[in-house]
DNA sequence: CGGGATCCATACTGATACTG
DNA sequence: CAGTATCAGTATGGATCCCG
């Protein structure tokens, strides 16, 4: 369970190496689990896209968050960027090898959470709900 | 490759159902790749731990930020909050069964990330070092 | 000891406007 | 078409003080 090599040790003396390993795997985590990466990605997994296409297809990304997103991808090797010297100006993105690869990793949680996407709704419900209980207190 | 149902249709046409899905998933994507959340589940996966040897064991994490993670994945039903009514407080913090669970999940993010971060670095690396080719520009 | 309530600095985002 | 530059609102994270 999330076990790194070394990581029992790491915890509880202090850690100096595996950091390292949990910042990138965080790092990489947090960029998929961003705002507008899941959603780009999973256009392009069917196949590359043009700019515009990619803007009417992830439906509610600005320009701007789009264009921030396909360079972080493109820059982590995830996507590939191919513009043609066109009159038109046409601008290609496509997963990578890598990307796909990562993809397909990510399908692990994709499948973890719509398994249990029942639990954590019903917790979250409950937890809401409760008035205070375990919380330790509140006041209005 | 983050394959949702549907998503296929839903990409290429307009989509309805789907959306809600792939938002879930981002949203625990996104927790699980929130600064703190992979640190703590990681440093509870070995065992119960008090807030302070969590505090201190998460290392650089302050007071608020520890108790709002711990309170989000409470909320979810990945960890429980235990209260001891003692004269000195004392709370614990450990994993739940669906916490357990869900780190599991993430180990195959894990692993793909510690095979693949070579990749990512140098990949990195280039795009950062090209000056101004294609890419119309660098850095983020 | 275990947090909650506040205040403040900064990071992130979206809307808008402007180019090659 | 495919972005970039700018600006403003918002969300986020840290530091601090305080209370049960």
């Amino acid at each position: 369970m999330t076990s790194f090599p070394g990581t029992e040790l790491a915890k509880r003396g202090g850690a100096p190496d595996c950091v390292q390993t949990i910042e990138l795997v965080r790092d990489v985590l947090a960029r998929v689990g961003d705002k507008w990466t899941l959603l780009t990605i999973t256009a392009l997994a069917s196949g590359p896209l043009r700019f515009t296409a990619l803007h009417e297809q992830v439906a509610g990304v600005s320009q701007r968050m789009l264009s921030q997103t396909l360079r972080a991808l493109t820059r982590d090797g995830l996507v590939t960027r191919t513009a043609y010297p066109e009159v038109p100006p046409r601008v290609e993105y496509a997963l990578t090898p890598l990307g796909r690869s990562l993809s397909e990793a990510v399908d692990g949680l994709v499948h973890w959470v719509r398994s249990h996407q029942g639990d954590i709704a019903r917790n979250r419900d409950e937890f809401d709900r409760t008035p205070v209980a375990k919380t330790p207190r509140q006041r209005l």
